[in-house]
DNA sequence: CGTGAGCTTGCAGTCACTGCATTATTCACC
DNA sequence: GGTGAATAATGCAGTGACTGCAAGCTCACG
């Protein structure tokens, strides 16, 4: 009773841009999410000029003009304010096209989460930034590796989904859902290779090439077998 | 390395009473192991009682009768006293099979871990203790399993020996390395398999058949291609 | 023995994080 | 436009993990 919080969340805030709010929402809105926006760069900013390990939560606070006890509001940790948001699951038709994919399940899997979590970004500057700070921070960026771990429940049942889509039931094979429960472990693997190529060692290169150079691998690796 | 004495309560006099097989140590090592056993049995068995998240360090150190500065010299964290000591890198021989093995090089390297850490500690009262708190805490789960990546450079040593030694070369496959570097992390999600079923769903059954189970999946989702 | 190395401890302090009560804003409705 | 009900921001006081430092204590060894 203390990891999760227990008052407010980090809320998902996809209509905060860079510019002015595309969307005519209420002033109460467009002002929560200027303040979060100021907040997160005096975040990373600080910790790329100072390294996130010397910063406090109260340089952060004073540099955003608010109080700590805003900050905690709005970021319940002082590594959320750098992680930003977790990554996302993919959307409907990605999903759809994984289940009737035919390729490797696991090389399927990885560049289905890795394309998600590729698209979702249209602030470019700030998540470069997050980056570099998390090439200087192994720690954290452990941290946002293991949060792919936190949709695992969710890309089982899509994983699920493909078997019985290709066939396979239950009853045939009494043990598919650990079955499952491998491919998401295996894909997980996957993914941590991707992100540690991204994150550590600085991949030159679009992150698209970056999925495709993961999926590649993985399927030599792992003989490209349908499932 | 070997710990097997029952000193269940603080430094008291053990004056002729010591059963000390293997280690002719001096009285001062052997007291410092006493202390540290007695603390974390007494951490175990609280967070057991309580949860770990409601006890407090000062609880533990109260309970061993330490100060909390003597807790902090032994484990660095709370979390410390409770996850024990890391996983260990397989030892020469087991390595020495890997390299030279011929199976599906994700299954055989994941089998290879997982016998090192199984063989590690002859099942040790406290280690099924300390399971069961993982089994309530998934958050020190989550990073058990995270511990995993701390020798993950160790193992892609190994990997590209394992490559060598079947003939591959850098020079007939430009991108050997990150092929090795998959291999690991694909190994590292198997690994994470296995302790998830192990430590969070109760696997009722003898690690080596766990073990067993994850690497026969491992092979059917993979296709068992040689490497 | 006596002395130095290694352990343990108390103490003071930093920092992340929380609960609660209060004040300031914004919204919804008249 | 004014007003009362949400909602957000803040101050404050506290908890608990963790660290550096400066003793004091214990064991090892000549």
């Amino acid at each position: 009773m203390s990891e999760s919080e227990a008052v407010s969340e980090p809320e998902q805030d996809h209509s905060a841009r860079n510019k002015t709010a595309d969307p005519p929402a209420g002033l109460r809105e467009r002002k929560r999410a200027a303040t979060r926006q100021t907040i997160e760069r005096a975040a990373v900013q600080l910790a790329l000029e100072h390294g996130y390990d010397t910063i406090t939560v109260e340089m952060i606070c004073h540099a955003s003009m608010v109080s700590q006890r805003t900050f905690f509001n709005y970021f319940g940790t002082k590594e959320g304010v750098i992680l930003g948001t977790a990554p996302p699951m993919p959307d409907e038709a990605a999903t759809r096209a994984f289940i009737e994919g035919t390729g490797s399940i696991v090389g399927d899997l990885v560049g289905t989460i890795a394309a998600a979590i590729v698209d979702q970004v249209p602030d470019t500057e700030l998540l470069r930034l997050r980056r570099q700070v998390l090439q200087n921070t192994p720690a954290l960026a452990a941290k946002q590796m293991a949060r792919i771990v936190e949709i695992e429940g969710n890309l089982l049942q899509v994983v699920l989904d493909r078997f019985r889509a290709h066939g396979r039931s239950e009853q045939a094979t009494p043990d598919l859902l650990d079955e499952a429960r491998m491919v998401v472990a295996l894909g997980a693997g996957g993914m941590h290779f991707a992100m540690r190529a991204w994150f550590e060692t600085g991949f030159n290169g679009t992150p698209r090439e970056l999925v495709a150079t993961a999926v590649d691998l993985i399927n030599r690796v792992t003989g490209e077998t349908p499932d």
